[in-house]
RNA sequence: GCGGAUGUGGUGAAAUUGGUAGACACGCCAGACUUAGGAUCUGGUGCCGAGAGGUAUGCGGGUUCGAGUCCCUCCAUCCGCACCA
């Protein structure tokens, strides 16, 4: 029975893997639908399973996130929490491209770690529901969800997603012309023209309005690896590997509709239990504003109308000259002869800078003069139009009409190349910068003087539509998305081509799997891994050619929380019956650095499949915690400049040093330990130490992130092998709030541990035997058990996990000064306890003999109120918001008796020093006051 | 430049609606026990002061009987970004 006893001390380790053994012998955390209970969805952001493990960053989210789940059990809800994997990615591929080795064996291989390091924390995940995005079996149905979204447009009348066929038989019957299709083609075409189409010309033009559509796209693509790169690979216009220059070219890519969805994106997040700070980051990246679509006519081009758009039509009397992208298509047609060679020139160079390099560098002014004039709509004067790299072309029309009078980058733009600024506010000095409020009163400006801005807005929108020169237009920052991906390790498109056009492989010949390559590099001629494949390498072929491209690794992000529900069905992606049940996720936990890419193509997916009506709701997560980043602490030295002498700390001024990153392993409370150090690596065996006077040798530190490069990485592994899993799960709790960042320090880890074994020996008698009795305990105790249950209780319901540690703390200090080894109070403990420490409460439970199976199976303790009501209250006495004394009362006592028998004390006499008291505020049941 | 977050002891932090600032823990100091241990237990510990007392939540103001909490100005640190027309 003392099994776990060894010297009167607990053995963290025995208890740790009986229960993590016991749990999976009695697959104790599988869950199925009970239509008896309330449903609870408790969902981790699933990770990417790199090659360096689990390391103490990832936990913190998993371990809130499972107590919430064992805390929501315990309260009578049938909780499902799954867990899983984000298995497609590039580190994984590029391990492949390194060795040769398949993507699948490391990934394979890094997941059973994750799942090994996992299973030690105790965390009650029910795995029957595991989903791996790089598993056939899932990636069959993202494919699938692709189809639906190429087979579907958006109906701006209706502000969903319909399915394609119905736009297909409105054009075969009254054309474009009026259609409520979201689509960015200005073709208009008649129902008879529509029908003349080749089936090729249908489908071209049909791609305009496919949610998923393939268009031409700038991409960074580096002609030297033959390959796109993200923004993140490339430095300076340099790729990060091999340093190759890296150039903007338009390439065919797949994209997916996302901006049709820009509004509900936006009026979504209202619904939302999100912070605000993270709503308004997608607030922010949607980026709204209203304003006017304005043409302006080319002089010498009839046939072109230059559109832009503003959020100031208030200012068109203020533009002085107009400005495009140097990607800007017009920049073709309207440049004059002498004027081609300067803005070919230009528009080379801007091509080696990436969109990224263009918006860091404000300082930096740069554009030429295009040679050609646009007409002011309504003053009809010339106006020159230039191309600078302050416009891009991926935000709005990629032109810009400019009044450097109320926009800084236009006044900027103005008085580096010497251009007119002319003001067009009333009473405004702008001799120093652009004034851009949204105040005051316009003049100079025609029909538009002396209106107030936002009336003279009005006005000049209802000038332009009269006059044909433009409308009012709300403008979206958001992007369409783009979802092809020059990689291997990703998932592959349900796509092939005849005669260039893309279609669809049909549903009984999915999934497409990944055809085996020789090499995972892209083509000679730069075509992705996947062409490398002969026809055979596929297990299903068609047509001219299969889709080389994969896609990104949002896909299969975007919708794994639903396939949770129902991992195996073969049928569907989730049956109707499961997403009925459980519906949307009710806590979602995970990091920041999620807040507009995932977060935002996850509600993407979720409302159009809604609209599909595959789901029954259109939000995907109602509550969102975002855990704060658990930083490292590396340990730094310093080695003289060119010697291989290190410097301690308080010596590193006088010598010229480069600050070293060593192994955290190699250091204890700052100290280097030298010989280890000297055995680390190859060229230390020899080096050099100037000490401190005490001999020792201290080494520097900095906070930042956990990285293998930096030797600062903690895994949980050590930790749980010296404390057992409890304590570090309440530990991580214990650091503090799970939203706050915070650096990795062991120091207290201790403190946590010592609380645990505290609590055990309440246990415990005198000769080590478990000394719990039935007697009936005493009033104090009952208190000191239903202060902690509500404390408990409303702590967690605010996902305030850090607190709830210091107040069991406080309940077994209290507990132990009262000696108790009460039943009545020990067992109801422990349950408040199992959430945190699952594996120490039940054995706790196990080895008392309590009865009802295991301590998760328990109902959460009743709150008796009964119990902590008090009849009197110790008053805080304050004198001008100072407390001096306290003073018992009857909490029966009204205001007025409570203040003149304060008035009347002599230790009130002394503090009023002699003076009469000017006010006495009595606040029942919490304070007094007294102001003289 | 824009947006967001955070500033409380030597350290991590607590104080849910304005009502006893620093709970709980680490660390430190003193002691007990002990065939030295990273075990356990007891007491102390914001700062100044011998003490009475004073003083203290990034700085400076304000509202209030009362402010860590609400309002204004400024400062510092961290994170994100997109010169957004």
């Amino acid at each position: 029975m003392l099994l776990e006893v060894k010297n009167m001390e607990l053995d963290f380790q025995s208890i740790d893997k009986h229960w993590q053994l016991y749990w999976a012998e009695n697959q104790s955390n599988k869950v199925l639908e009970d239509t008896n209970k309330p449903k609870y969805y408790v969902l981790d952001m699933f990770p990417y399973p790199s090659g360096a493990g689990l390391h103490v960053g990832h936990p913190l989210g998993y371990i809130a996130s499972d107590i919430y789940a064992r805390y929501m059990r315990l309260k009578g809800f049938n909780v499902l929490h799954p867990m899983g994997y984000d298995s497609f990615g590039l580190p994984a591929e590029q391990y492949a491209i390194q060795t040769g080795q398949h993507p699948a064996l490391t990934t394979a291989k890094n997941i059973s770690r994750y799942r090994e390091q996992l299973d030690r924390l105790g965390f009650s995940y029910d795995w029957d529901r595991q989903v791996k995005t790089s598993s056939p079996d899932y990636y069959r149905w993202t494919q699938w969800i692709f189809k639906q979204f190429f087979n579907a447009f958006f109906n701006t009348a209706l502000n969903k997603a319909q399915p394609i066929s119905e736009l297909i038989s409105e054009f075969s019957i009254k054309g474009n012309e009026g259609s409520n299709a979201y689509s960015d083609n200005q073709l208009i075409f008649s129902a008879k023209e529509w029908n003349e189409f080749t089936p090729n010309e249908q489908e071209k033009m049909l791609l305009n309005y496919r949610l998923a559509f393939l268009s031409e796209t700038w991409v960074n693509w580096c002609p030297k690896l033959g390959t796109v790169l993200a923004n993140d690979e490339i430095i300076n216009g340099l790729s990060v590997r091999g340093g190759y220059p890296v150039e903007q070219k338009k390439m065919m890519q797949w994209s997916m509709r996302i901006k049709a969805y820009a509004e509900r994106l936006l009026s979504g997040l209202d619904n939302l239990d999100w912070t605000d700070a993270i709503k308004d980051q997608q607030r922010n990246w949607i980026g709204k504003s209203v304003g006017a679509t304005v043409f302006f006519a080319i002089e010498e081009h009839s046939e072109l109308k230059l559109e832009v758009f503003t959020t100031r039509p208030d200012t068109l009397f203020g533009v002085t000259f107009m400005v495009l992208a140097p990607e800007h298509p017009f920049l073709e047609q309207i440049v004059p002869v002498e004027f081609k060679g300067a803005v070919k020139a230009y528009q080379v160079e801007v091509s080696k800078r990436t969109e990224r390099d263009r918006q860091a560098d404000v300082q930096h002014i740069s554009g030429v003069f295009t040679g050609a004039y646009a007409i002011h709509p309504f003053t009809k004067k010339k106006l020159p139009i230039w191309t600078g790299d302050y416009v891009l072309s991926s935000y709005g029309t990629g032109a810009v009409m400019s009044v450097p009078c109320g926009d800084q980058r236009d006044y900027a733009f103005a008085k580096h190349f010497n251009l007119p600024i002319s003001n067009v506010f009333k009473g405004v000095n702008i001799d120093q910068e652009a004034f851009a409020e949204k105040t005051g009163v316009i003049s100079n400006s025609e029909f538009l003087d002396g209106l107030e801005i936002n009336k003279a807005i009005e006005v000049a929108c209802q000038r332009l539509v009269a006059e044909k020169n433009g409308f009012r237009k709300v403008n979206f920052r958001l992007r369409d998305a783009i979802f092809s991906r020059q990689r291997y390790w990703g998932e592959p498109f349900p796509v092939y081509y005849e005669n260039e056009i893309p279609k669809l492989v049909a549903d009984e010949h999915l999934p497409i799997e990944l055809p085996v390559v020789d090499a995972y590099l892209p083509t000679e001629s730069g075509e992705p891994p996947l062409a490398r494949s002969k026809k055979e390498d596929w297990n299903h072929f068609q047509g001219d050619r299969m889709e080389y491209n994969t896609m990104p690794g949002w896909a299969g992000s975007s919708w794994y929380f639903l396939r949770y529900l129902d991992p195996n069905n073969k049928e569907e992606f989730v049956g109707k019956d499961k997403v009925a049940y459980w519906q949307n996720v009710d806590l979602y936990i995970g990091g920041n650095e999620h807040a507009t890419g995932h977060l935002l193509y996850a509600r993407f997916w979720t409302k159009f499949l809604f609209d599909m009506g595959f789901i029954p709701f259109d939000e995907p997560f109602k509550k969102l915690i975002n855990q704060g980043m658990i930083l490292g602490r590396s340990s730094l030295i310093y080695r003289i400049k060119g010697q291989n002498t290190f410097v301690t700390l308080s010596k590193k001024s006088a010598f010229e040093t480069d600050p070293i990153h060593v192994d955290i392993n190699l250091v204890s409370a700052d100290k280097l330990h030298l010989s280890a150090f000297k055995n680390w690596l190859p060229e230390y065996a020899d080096a050099d130490f100037i000490l401190e006077d005490d001999g020792s040798f201290i080494c520097g530190y900095e906070v930042e992130k956990m990285s293998k490069s930096k030797f600062n990485v903690q895994t949980p592994d050590d930790l749980i092998e010296k404390f057992g899993a409890d304590t570090l799960r309440m530990y991580e709790m214990f650091l503090g709030p799970v939203e706050q960042s915070k650096p990795w320090d062991t120091k207290g880890i201790t403190g946590v541990h010592g609380f645990l074994k505290k609590l055990s020996r309440l246990f415990l008698s005198k000769d080590a035997a478990w000394g719990v009795v039935d007697d009936a305990p005493s009033k104090e105790m009952l208190k000191i058990l239903h202060k902690t249950i509500r404390r408990v209780q409303d702590d967690l319901d605010r996902f305030s996990f850090n607190t709830v540690v210091s107040t069991l703390m406080i309940a077994v200090n209290e507990l132990t000064d009262l000696k108790c080894n009460h039943k009545q109070i020990l067992q109801p403990l422990l349950v408040l306890l199992s959430p945190y420490a699952p594996h120490l409460a039940e054995e706790l439970w196990r080895v008392m003999g309590l009865p009802d199976g295991t301590c998760a199976l328990q109902a959460f303790p009743i709150f008796d109120e009964s119990i902590l009501q008090e009849s009197t209250y110790d008053y805080p006495v304050s004198f001008n918001g100072k407390m001096r004394f306290k003073h018992t009362f009857d909490l029966s006592l009204k205001e007025k008796e409570i203040a003149d028998f304060i008035v009347a004390l002599p230790l009130t006499q002394k503090y009023l020093e002699g003076k009469t008291p000017k006010k006495v505020i009595v606040v029942q049941g919490k304070i007094v006051n007294i102001v003289s």
